[in-house]
DNA sequence: GTCTATAAAAGGATAGAC
DNA sequence: GTCTATCCTTTTATAGAC
């Protein structure tokens, strides 16, 4: 995540977009925001972007570019059990909570929530950012073959996934409280081990964590 | 939902900006557009709230008072299976989707991932509308008696059906497909089958439902 | 409690020299 | 492609009469 001032212009106004964007909104980010962050003047960033808008289409495209590169790659690295790396993808989730006292959202989620205007093409980023993310799981489901009944919708489990993971962190940075998430996505454990045949793991029920539990 | 010019200042205030807050967001509104749809001129406003943040608290004490009367009462009505009453309350998110091609989102979930600040108290208001939530779900698993196995997490179980509604909501939204909401309800309809030992339903995956499909 | 008028700042965007 | 200066609109909030 490294934003060196060495980069092209256009690519550190994208890059520093992406970053305030994600941490304080698209609409409470001003242009002037983007601007400083960047170092760049007002008139190179009209230079390559019509308007605010543009530039935002800009951050979903990237966004979707660096599903691959920048989040399967590094969550996958050493798992190839095709479900393992299921739970590793979300496991990226996590850790951005962790190391942001659960103030992370995940930014496409929170952009889907945030533009409420119709604006088809930036909807239909919105969309294809998510069908990438939902795409790339089925395909570990794929992979996982006959460990999943016969018959089970992949697609619809692997869309399931990403409903998880994003109802999750919602929760956890609503209650500012990773055991939150860590509770949804013990029960999205359950059912893929329970569509798997497998026998329950630790019964015990992950106790009523609360925040800064003791040591 | 009727707001009738009827009601004390303060309450259509309130009224208001719960509407506009939910269709176009709380940093998109305005509070010019409170004012006018409220037909209240902005002294009034300013008499009875600091600005537009404790506007939105008392937005979201009001969503709080109301989650009982105004959306479990009426999903619950003439459903009593503890566990139908979970899918009944989905269903309502699912009308509210149905009846805006797709454009409705969770009001709560929407300001849980738009509002950025710190600020504690939102985000415990926000927490509260959550947790208000989730123990009703909970009080219909804990109703569901000896159907859920033994040793069955009940709160995280109410979290996750929490998680599956603003995850499905978010992704039928940014596709404007009502299907995608349906296809993670059965997902997590399969999850309670399972639980409750259930033979697997319909067994063909919800096919792959493109928008306006064919009649 | 409500009204009108207005302040004061921040917002997105543009102009035109270099 | 980049720079500075600036325009115009919208925004939140206040003042003070009624």
């Amino acid at each position: 995540m490294a934003k060196p001032s060495t980069l092209p212009t256009r690519e550190r106004l994208v890059m520093t977009a992406m970053d305030l964007f994600s941490r304080k909104g698209y609409e409470s980010t001003s242009v002037a925001d983007v601007l400083q962050q960047a170092k760049v003047n007002s008139g190179s960033l009209y230079h390559y972007f019509p308007g605010k808008r543009e530039l935002l289409l800009a951050v979903l495209d990237a966004y979707q570019g660096g599903i691959e590169p920048m989040l399967l790659t590094p969550a996958w690295k050493g798992v190839t059990d095709p479900i393992e790396r299921v739970f590793a993808l979300l496991e990226r989730y996590r850790a951005g909570l962790a190391m942001t006292e659960c103030s992370y959202a995940c930014p496409i989620g929170s952009l889907a929530l945030e533009i409420h205007e119709p604006d088809p093409p930036v909807r239909k980023a919105l969309a294809r950012n998510f069908e990438a993310w939902v795409r790339a799981v089925e395909g570990c489901l794929d992979a996982a073959g006959d460990r999943l009944p016969r018959g089970t919708d992949r697609r619809g489990l692997a869309e399931f996934v990403l409903t998880t993971m994003e109802g999750a962190v919602m929760q956890a940075r609503t209650h500012r409280d990773i055991a939150c998430f860590d509770r949804s996505v013990a029960q999205l454990r359950r059912y893929f081990d329970l569509l798997e045949g497998r026998p329950p793991r630790a019964s015990r029920p992950p106790r009523p964590t609360r925040k800064g539990a003791r040591p």
